[in-house]
RNA sequence: GGGAGGGUAGCGAAGUGGCUAAACGCGGUAGACUGUAAAUCUAUUCCUUAGGGUUCGGCGGUUCGAAUCCGUCCCCUCCCA
């Protein structure tokens, strides 16, 4: 095993009324200021946006996926390039994914057993077998800054007894990962599960946390469950995290989500829906979730949201915007996915900002009755 | 002037006596999307006061029953003169 010596995490700050805080991670591609959002670049790019635009959004880390990029182009292909960064020319700090995501979402073809998971190739249903070493050789080629330990991430809800055999599995996969971890550059985390059982997620938490990683994921949230639980299932791990190494939520989330998150104690998010839902239409703003499909908004010269800073909110109207959307032009796509990123940008900033200033429930609250006054977003049932 | 083929919902296009308010596609109107198998998926799309009402170029027939059969008129496309 590696050690990595070029990341570190530092805790500047906690509110003095909740769990949030503010820190700063150190990486060689730079500083990144926690909490923060992660732009998602599932195929080593961020659907339709550029890296200047990134850039332009203040967007700190974004991520690649260690199964996509596996499959195509190879991470012999983007080690030979020189790397992720270079391969893409992305010069701020990266993260992958292990491929954990996708013993969930594949999950109709593909087989776990000890030594690994089987898949089959959603390209051309061709077979493929990732272990926790594999995964983490194919991330050493790729050389994101972070990179994750292979885990299982059982869908929501699993019973009891499945749930302990799976975080077994992961605790010896993540120290498998550790074994095989050969790049001094990257920065290694472990993935906590459990589901919503308390005592398993406490002693996934403290069993990864033994065994020293560089920083600490929550995983197996936003898998369906409601609101509460997954409230608990961040307090029921952040509980037995060590203050001085960062907290990734994986996968979340909405305006919401991160601020419930960031209230726990959470420093790190990352979630393609801004993305996603932006190239569908939807719009985040302060006022709550909107469309722009919908009829109404076909003779509105507006910004899509008055109180963002973003290139598209400074230039283009909803009436434009909703045009492209219909006539399925890619600069609408693009000038969408810019708005929805700035926005969770923006959102990290303002609870940093908040943060050091020891008003981040105010904040919280002040942020909410706004968002809270458009359409309410019921993401999950 | 002669011959042939057509006119079905916003558009394209099935259907050729009852199971047809009428397949399907597009377009329209909405909804969903959380470590991206996602430029995807779902609902809805003649009118309606929800009981019904009015439709398949127009009009008139045949029939218990017609978008479907018959007559006639209008219009369109192609070929020959």
């Amino acid at each position: 095993m590696k050690k990595c010596q070029y990341f570190s995490y530092e805790l500047l700050h906690e509110d003095k009324n909740c769990g949030a805080r503010y820190g700063v991670i150190h990486t060689i591609h730079g500083d990144v200021y926690t909490p923060m959002f992660m732009p998602v670049g599932t195929c080593a790019t961020v659907k339709y946006i550029s890296p200047e635009e990134l850039y332009d959004m203040n967007s700190q880390v974004i991520l690649a996926n260690t199964y996509h990029c596996w499959l195509r182009p190879g991470e012999d292909i983007v080690n030979y390039a020189g790397g992720l960064h270079k391969f893409m020319n992305y010069k701020r700090p990266m993260l992958t994914d292990s491929g954990g995501y996708q013993v969930f979402s594949l999950s109709k073809n593909r087989k776990i057993s000890e030594e690994g998971v089987k898949f089959k190739s959603h390209l051309d249903g061709s077979p493929l077998f990732l272990s926790p070493e594999k995964s983490i050789e194919i991330q050493n080629k790729l050389g994101a800054d972070i990179i994750m330990s292979l885990d299982e991430c059982p869908p929501y809800p699993t019973t009891y007894d499945y749930m302990k055999k799976s975080i077994e599995r992961t605790l010896r996969w993540a120290k498998r990962g550790q074994e095989a971890h050969n790049n001094e550059y990257q920065a290694l985390f472990g993935i906590c599960q459990g589901g919503e059982y308390e005592d398993l997620r406490k002693y996934s938490t403290t069993k990864t946390v033994e065994m020293d990683f560089d920083g600490y994921s929550i995983g197996g949230t936003a898998l369906g469950e409601s609101k509460d639980v997954m409230h608990k299932m961040i307090e029921y791990t952040v509980k037995y995290l060590p203050k001085d190494k960062p907290r990734y939520l994986m996968g979340v989330g909405t305006p919401e989500d991160l601020l419930e998150g960031v209230l726990r104690g959470v420093d790190m998010f990352d979630c393609v829906l801004p993305t996603r839902i932006a190239r569908h239409g939807s719009i985040l703003t302060t006022y709550g979730k909107i469309n722009i499909r919908d009829k109404k908004y076909e003779k509105d010269l507006s910004p899509l949201d008055k109180e963002c800073d973003c290139y598209t909110c400074k230039n283009y109207t909803k009436a434009y915007l909703r045009h492209l959307y219909k006539c399925d032009e890619g600069l609408g796509k693009r000038l969408l996915s810019i708005h929805n990123l700035r926005f969770l940008l923006r959102l990290s900033e303002d609870m940093r900002k908040a943060i050091q200033e020891d008003r981040f429930l105010e904040f919280k609250k002040e942020f909410m009755d706004k968002y809270g006054q458009g359409k309410p977003t019921t993401l999950i049932k």
